[in-house]
RNA sequence: UCCUCCUUAGCUCAGUUGGUUAGAGCAUCUGACUGUUAAUCAGAGGGUCGUUGGUUCAAGUCCAACAGGGGGAGCCA
């Protein structure tokens, strides 16, 4: 008999149907003469409820059936006598596919920690918070295909290994397949990478920009959306050094469409998540409200769907950096002496509190900070008349600070080339790169948007551990 | 990499100024229960207190190192 996904069942508007559902065991409650069973396939959030007549199945049938087994069951399809739900399953046959023994299945029909649920990263898909979180993870996925699809961009596969080692974003994992053991040597005593796969050194990308900037520059409107790879030693709650992102990059936009696209995706993927996941969507914000109940006062946030709804229909805020500076330095905090790192002299990079001073606290909603000093930003940004700033934009959410980090690019071979000759940048390995502003250049931006930071937003999740099934962190690579 | 906090039963935690045999709730097992909703009720089993070393008559408790984890900072998405 063919399986009915319990997402279907569920829905299912004509009663008295003998269906066949298969799934995993939530929980397994008893009395004399009837057992319920919650049985839960994925396909949503909701289990279904099975229930076992002892007279026509023996309890023996059930022994091995424990939290966490996984069962094939047949039975007709009814309204629920019950209350917890509209229709249960009343099963006539039952079978055990896979046992799980309740000695070892270490996940309990109650509330985990994260942390204790990270420790078992191999199953917390099977919990209702990591069940939801994959399915809204699939969804925005699939939104932001959908997004870019329908307004005529089109995607573009850049490599993950990369030759080049001057992105300009951090610190690179090498790929080489050199005998570590015995590592061949130059005649200067430096790695000989002549004799390495590629006959140079490699690594993996840190950033798919560089390459999405030669495809729009042919194709004009284009974003990747690929996994990227950082080698810094960081340790907090919002980076990974396995991560994905979306780059749009598209020829003929200043910074200001490239701020127009930023906000009009960040707001659709919301719309869509409250579309499309509103069962897993409500989950996650009770979930959330039974931790805020642990929070001091002042520390609550706002309930997951008020707050995607606030941003979804709030226009952000758009500030210079040097409105950003006065904002700051006029700003009580400051004059209190409430800020560890005080606002002194413009030029200084805005450090995360000062970030979420005006995303939290003045403004109250996103905020777009443009035009930064050009010394604390990457080469490739467009350079302002002004010789101090460049067209950079970053999008600091409320609870995430930046999600989205873009600029215009500098499109003038001769200003590139002085930026890169200037911040010391290896030429040999860009010359691809520069060729682009030689042969029929144009204005053009983009900007990287980190998956998982949209995710802890999206889903309200504290740890962008807990957004990625198998996080890649510092000294932690079990799974 | 820096600062800070934590590590006691399968899980979440309590454990007094260092002092007999280390506790609770949930989970597990056994039994009871005519339909439960993370069922309920009764009983049982379950611990080298993260590891190593030190102080002390005496260490879960104090000190040190190491390991693992949380929060914050920097780097950024």
């Amino acid at each position: 008999m063919k399986r009915t996904e319990i997402k279907h069942a569920l829905q299912m508007q004509e009663s008295e149907i003998e269906i066949n559902v298969k799934g995993w065991v939530r929980t397994k409650r008893g009395s004399k003469n009837v057992a319920f069973i919650a049985l839960n396939d994925g396909s949503t959030i909701h289990n279904l409820q099975l229930v076992v007549d002892l007279e026509k199945i023996p309890e023996s049938a059930l022994a091995n059936i424990h939290t966490g087994a996984a069962i094939s069951a047949i039975g007709i399809l009814v309204p629920s006598t019950g209350s917890g739900q509209k229709v249960e399953l009343n099963v006539h046959q039952i079978t055990l596919l896979g046992a799980a023994s309740p000695d070892e299945y270490p996940l309990q029909p109650k509330k985990h920690s994260l942390e204790f649920l990270r420790e078992k990263a191999h199953l917390r898909y099977r919990t209702n918070t990591f069940g939801a979180i994959a399915r809204l993870r699939h969804a925005m996925t699939f939104a932001i295909h959908n997004f870019f699809n329908e307004r005529g961009f089109y995607n573009i596969h850049s490599p993950i290994i990369t030759g080049s080692d001057a992105e300009g974003a951090g610190e690179m994992f090498h790929v080489t397949t050199l005998n570590l053991e015995n590592i061949p040597r130059t005649p200067e005593g430096k790695v000989d990478f002549k004799q390495d796969f590629f006959g140079k050194e490699a690594n993996l990308t840190v950033s798919g920009q560089l390459e999405a900037e030669l495809a729009a520059l042919a194709l004009s409107k284009v974003y990747t959306f690929g996994p990227t790879f950082r080698a810094e030693n960081s340790n907090t709650s919002r980076h990974l050094a396995e991560f994905w992102m979306i780059e749009p990059e598209v020829a003929f936009f200043d910074i200001t469409d490239d701020m127009d696209l930023a906000e009009e995706m960040l707001k659709y993927l919301i719309d869509y998540a409250i579309e499309q996941c509103p069962d897993d969507l409500a989950f996650l914000s009770k979930r959330q409200q039974d931790e805020e109940k642990n929070k001091k006062a002042e520390e609550r946030s706002m309930e997951l769907l008020e707050k995607l709804n606030f941003v979804r229909t709030q226009p952000f805020e758009r500030i210079s950096y040097t409105q950003a500076i006065d904002i700051l330095r006029n700003s009580n905090y400051n004059k209190k002496g409430k800020f560890q790192y005080p606002i002194e002299k413009w030029g200084a990079d805005l450090q995360s509190e000062h970030e979420r001073y005006l995303v939290e606290k003045h403004f109250q909603k996103p905020v777009i900070i443009t035009d930064y000093p050009r010394e604390i930003k990457a080469f490739y940004m467009k350079q302002n008349d002004d010789g101090k700033t460049v067209r950079a934009m970053d999008v600091l959410f409320p609870g995430i600070g930046e999600i989205i980090g873009g600029s215009q690019r500098e499109e003038e071979y001769e200003k590139l080339l002085n930026r890169i000759k200037e911040m010391d940048i290896p030429m040999e390995s860009m010359w691809w790169y520069l060729e682009t502003r030689k042969f029929g250049t144009v204005p053009h931006a983009g900007f990287g948007l980190g998956f998982e930071r949209l995710m802890l937003f999206i889903t309200g999740m504290g740890n962008i551990r807990d957004v990625i099934p198998f996080p890649r962190t510092p000294l932690n690579l079990e799974f």
